[in-house]
RNA sequence: UGGGGUGUCGCCAAGCGGUAAGGCAUCGGCUUUUGGUGCCGACAUUCAGGGGUUCGAAUCCCUUCACCCCAUCCA
């Protein structure tokens, strides 16, 4: 199917075939503070997808370094969740506090190195410490502490001898780093708490960016992927454990961006404030984006997996729209479930020429659904169909019943309007009808033909049932708080009624109330006596039936982009440039980057002195030495080296395209031009009567894009340009394929 | 403002110097006793903007712009 692996499997894939690790390892590394919702599905659908992939583990495991927030109400809803999306953790659930006592030692293995240290700063000072982005911070007077002075303190703290705020552990790293993060990062604090595990063993907890990677190490993770907010905590995963010394392999952290769905929120601190202010019932409000919500909703696990795995894994920030995730459970329920007919809002009709009664055998699913199973429905005089699907004075394409309109009842036969009832308001109460015997589904001789069959059902054996009605929580597509939420995100109906056999036989929990929706037997409320309905999600509309939005055609105009400033030369950067162009002639472009960078002019002059060929020493510097040396630390080639590779271009021993190649070589292994040309046996060919001969055959065997390009799709003069010289292993001169190809093909 | 990251269709997202994948949404047509489903078709001369290198650039170089993250003893 979709071949192309995401950017995170791409790695492990490398990893793994480079002998990395013998086998990959993840975990899905919640802190329990909350419920878990569909962005922990991603997360739980990536850790353990790649697990299942590529034949590896991942673990489950609770972070909880914080005594404050947590608690094992929500490692039961995180543990439910991976349950439920049907994954199995290896071995038992993990808890970061499990490894309390080894992260204690590692610590007093820092102050022993005299690389962490115990400081004493208030608060205040810390943060005033601590500078900002754009100025330095400055180092604690209590960082010289001696290390026995360290471990002294240190082991006070864990015994509980200080109060919270007085003393902390820090790294000893930077105060001046220009990331935040390795400012001397916080390590442990003073935290006379309760911990829901460890009960109040501990005086002292370890911050998230000691624990983590750590916790990590320890249990033998390989790859630890997390969200892009902790890109900045990336330096500190890695400063931690190389420091350290560790027995290798060691994990290594990769991030990806968070899910964000529109029309919803999926903080948990904006979760949380819903909880609490009462806004929705629960945790698992069926309007909420949490498993427990979802779940309780109706959705089903493979449902959430499908989209999860749709919308990729990728690095930009980004909002994905909820009609995704509403097609993702659409498309599984369509394959699964029951039809039934429900009538929402009724209409009671009443069928003049109908006596007694009957019962219809229908089938529960349509043609296309290769599931077996009928019910009987009922049938008499008086029946009730939706308000809806009556209209007295019908829209332009209205195909259900009107007084002139006759409509099937589905299953059953077709009606026609006789007479509108109305009550002293002038609202429509009944429909008297007749109905047509010889119409009957499946044997209709009648003749008459309907645009529609609508849902109805039997007065008399109908049920009652309460239908909740779910729509988008908030009015906005990225709410900003409270104000935005939709007042209509939830409407109970009371009294709808549904055909007997749901109530009756059971058999299902999901069904599709026929051109409503998908809905769902409310796994808390529903009684034999009273059911309830949860919709999951409605039938998808087509435009016909949708009250035609009005269309917004409003061209964007192709917005205008003011450039900004560029920063001016120095003097310096002046004189070169000024040289460059003047007389070296080189193009102003080229001559600004390598007048701006003093390694590269350096690199360039240097190189012009064993090869006097300004131009094309200048554009291969300013391009593809360039780029050596933002990548790399050091080069494995010399400016003698590029000189010798640009005289075999200007002697047209090698085409550029062979230079691209052997300057790759070069970068590798750090080997003289001439010899890699040699050995690979890189001379260009250039001479037609060779070159033409493999043009045929690729125009002969590419009929389809030979006709495409004497169509008009001239972009295909690279193809086969491409082809030609991937025939040649690209010893081909270029120049000339171009040409030949381009006469061929014209003709 | 210093550092880190990201910009490919309305929304996701492949692509890694040789024909701009795919899904969602949208719009047509066919099928249909669900205005559902299914099927068929349309939908980026262009990859944030501007330059440069190259026979050839979404991909390499330079530059500008926009957005996100970092100054909790949260994770």
């Amino acid at each position: 199917m979709n071949k192309s692996k995401d950017f995170l499997r791409r790695i492990v894939q490398e990893d793994l075939n480079a002998g990395k690790y013998p086998q990959v390892h993840t975990r899905f590394p919640p802190e329990p503070n909350g419920f878990p919702h569909i962005g922990h599905a991603k997360s739980i659908t990536l850790n353990f997808g790649i697990a299942r992939d590529f034949q590896g583990l991942c673990n489950l495991r609770m972070d909880d370094t914080n005594p404050t927030t947590e608690d094992t109400a929500y490692v039961e809803a995180l543990k439910d969740a991976v349950e439920w999306l049907g994954f199995k953790w290896e071995g038992n659930v993990r808890f970061t506090s499990d490894y309390f006592p080894e992260i204690y030692a590692y610590a007093i293995e820092l102050i022993k190195m005299g690389k962490a240290y115990v400081d004493s700063l208030n608060d205040e000072e810390i943060r005033e410490y601590r500078g900002t982005v754009t100025q330095e911070g400055k180092r604690s007077k209590y960082a010289d502490r001696s290390i026995e002075e360290n471990l002294d303190l240190f082991e006070r703290m864990k015994n509980g001898e200080f109060p919270d705020g007085t003393h902390l552990l820090r790294a000893k790293i930077d105060m001046a780093a220009a990331n935040m993060k390795m400012r001397d990062p916080i390590l442990y604090r003073i935290r006379h708490a309760h911990h829901f595990r460890t009960g109040d063993s501990w005086a002292i907890y370890p911050l998230y960016d000691f624990a983590h990677c750590l916790s990590d190490y320890i249990e033998g993770i390989t790859h630890s992927f997390c969200t892009l907010e902790f890109e900045n905590n990336h330096d500190i995963y890695d400063w931690v454990l190389d420091t350290l010394n560790l027995t290798p392999p060691r994990p290594y952290q990769y991030e990806f961006a968070r899910l964000n769905i529109n029309y919803t929120v999926m903080s948990k601190r904006k979760l949380l404030e819903l909880v609490e202010k009462g806004i929705i019932n629960g945790w698992d409000d069926p309007r909420l984006p949490t498993i427990a919500g979802y779940k309780r909703r109706g959705y089903t696990p493979e449902s959430i997996l499908n989209f999860c795995e749709q919308i990729g894994i990728a690095k930009a920030n980004s909002m994905v729209d909820v009609a995704q995730l509403e097609f993702a459970i659409r498309d599984d329920l369509n394959t699964k479930v029951p039809r039934v007919m429900c009538v929402i809002n009724p209409l009671k009709v009443t069928i003049i020429n109908y006596e007694g009664s009957e019962e219809i055998e229908a089938s529960y699913y349509p043609h296309d659904v290769p599931k077996e199973g009928t019910r009987k429905l009922p049938f008499s005089k008086e029946i009730y169909i939706n308000k809806d699907d009556f209209s007295e004075n019908p829209p332009k394409g209205y195909f259900r019943l009107t007084p002139n309109q006759p409509v099937r009842l589905k299953y059953a036969y077709i009606i026609t309007c006789q007479e509108v009832i109305k009550d002293a308001n002038g609202d429509i109460i009944e429909i008297k009808a007749i109905y047509h015997p010889d119409s009957k589904s499946g044997s209709d001789s009648s003749g008459i033909k309907v645009k529609s069959a609508i849902q109805w059902v039997e007065a008399k054996s109908a049920k009652k049932v309460e239908l909740r009605l779910y729509d988008r929580l908030f009015k906005d597509e990225i709410p900003e708080g409270i104000e935005a939420i939709n007042p209509d995100s939830l409407k109970i109906i009371k009294d709808a009624l549904i055909e007997p056999a749901v109530i009756t036989d059971r058999p299902d929990e999901r069904f599709q109330f026929e051109r409503e929706g998908y809905f769902y037997a409310d796994p808390i409320d529903y009684h034999d006596g009273a059911p309830v309905f949860n919709k999951i999600v409605a039938l998808k509309e087509s435009s016909a039936k949708k009250k035609k939005a009005p269309k917004t055609a409003e061209r964007p105009s192709k917005k205008v982009q003011i450039d900004g400033e560029v920063t001016p030369m120095t003097a310096e950067e002046e004189t070169r440039f000024e040289y460059y162009t003047k007389e070296l002639k080189l193009n102003s472009e080229v001559a600004n980057t390598l007048a701006r960078d003093t390694k590269l002019s350096r690199f360039f002059q240097e190189a012009l002195k064993i090869h006097n060929s300004p131009i094309n020493l200048a554009n291969l510097i300013s391009n593809e030495v360039a780029r050596e040396f933002k990548q790399k630390e050091s080069l494995t080639f010399t400016p003698i080296q590029i000189a010798q590779l640009v005289k075999m271009i200007d002697e047209e021993t090698i085409s550029t395209k062979i230079a691209k190649e052997v300057f790759e070589a070069m970068s590798k292994s750090g080997e003289n031009p001439e010899k890699i040309v040699q050995e690979k046996g890189l001379i260009q060919i250039s001479d037609p009567a060779q070159i033409l001969p493999i043009i045929n055959d690729i125009i002969a065997k590419n009929p389809d894009n030979v006709a495409k390009y004497q169509a008009g799709n001239k972009k295909l003069l690279g193809f086969f340009v491409g082809q030609t010289l991937k025939a040649t292993g690209g010893k081909a001169n270029p120049k000339v394929v171009n040409e030949l190809v381009g006469k061929r093909l014209g003709e």
